[in-house]
DNA sequence: GACCAAAATGTTATATTATTACATATACTG
DNA sequence: CAGTATATGTAATAATATAACATTTTGGTC
């Protein structure tokens, strides 16, 4: 092998810092709220910030939250299933959770009228345990 | 009047128009695409659009998906249980489902961290039936 | 090193989606 | 009818995302 490491080969300048601020934000962000952060470090438009995301993304190191326009660092590098998301009503922390059974099920569902599964989103709003417990 | 039907009670003139053009639509549509639709019937800004089509959500008439910033007319007028939804990645079409063992499951999955479901957000890409027989 | 091609990046402008703020009208309740 | 809550109208603007094109960097080849 001539890779540094199979699960994360050489991510650009850009990649290096997007997946940084995102994880020092410690939760969901929006691309226009990285940006933000990232112009220290020299970004200045929203195609920098949506672009490198992408890229992350493809690889698997951050997720896009569909219902919130924002975006997360993964929980645990590259893994593979489909990450569910539980988003809390009234703190907003979001947690990443795989279950891998659960996305068996649900790419099975609709097989029989001969759709063929490619990935899925999975988002679950409710109330965190810390505000349960709070409340 | 009073109530005609406890299922439908009384919608107003916008909510009867906005759900006609959806369903009309066939298909997913974006708000700016039900308002031009409805420019014809004296609808003149977004905002008449997003209000409509959110009182028309909160009744289950109508449901939100979150990937594509898209409305479609729920598949049979105010059911229960978490719709699920099929998004074909060539045609675009999307269909719903309804599975409610499916809802139980997933809404069960993180209260083991203390977390209350409240609802959830279920969205399946791949190829639809027709387009994988025609591909 | 010189050269080319591919990929990544920078920059400007603009498209798309959604909400805030406030004015007006309509419907329900006592 | 008065008072209140709900629904609606309208204008302005916020928030999110992409298109189009210029430039730079990277990686291979001679």
């Amino acid at each position: 092998m001539s890779q540094p490491d199979s699960t994360t080969p050489s991510l650009t300048k850009n990649q290096l810092l997007v997946l940084e601020a995102l994880k020092d934000a410690g939760q969901a962000a929006g691309a226009y709220q990285l940006l933000e952060v990232l112009r220290d470090k020299g970004f200045k438009a929203p195609l920098q910030v949506y672009r490198t995301l992408n890229q992350l993304a493809d690889r698997g190191l951050v997720h896009r939250i569909e219902s919130l326009n924002a975006w997360m660092a993964c929980c645990d590098d590259h893994h593979h299933g489909t990450p569910i998301f539980a988003i809390c009503n009234d703190c907003g922390n979001v947690t990443e959770y795989l279950d891998h059974s659960l996305t068996e099920t649900i790419t099975a569902l609709p097989t029989d009228t001969g759709f063929q599964p490619d990935r899925s989103i999975i988002e679950i709003y409710g109330q965190c345990g810390a505000c349960v417990a709070s409340s």
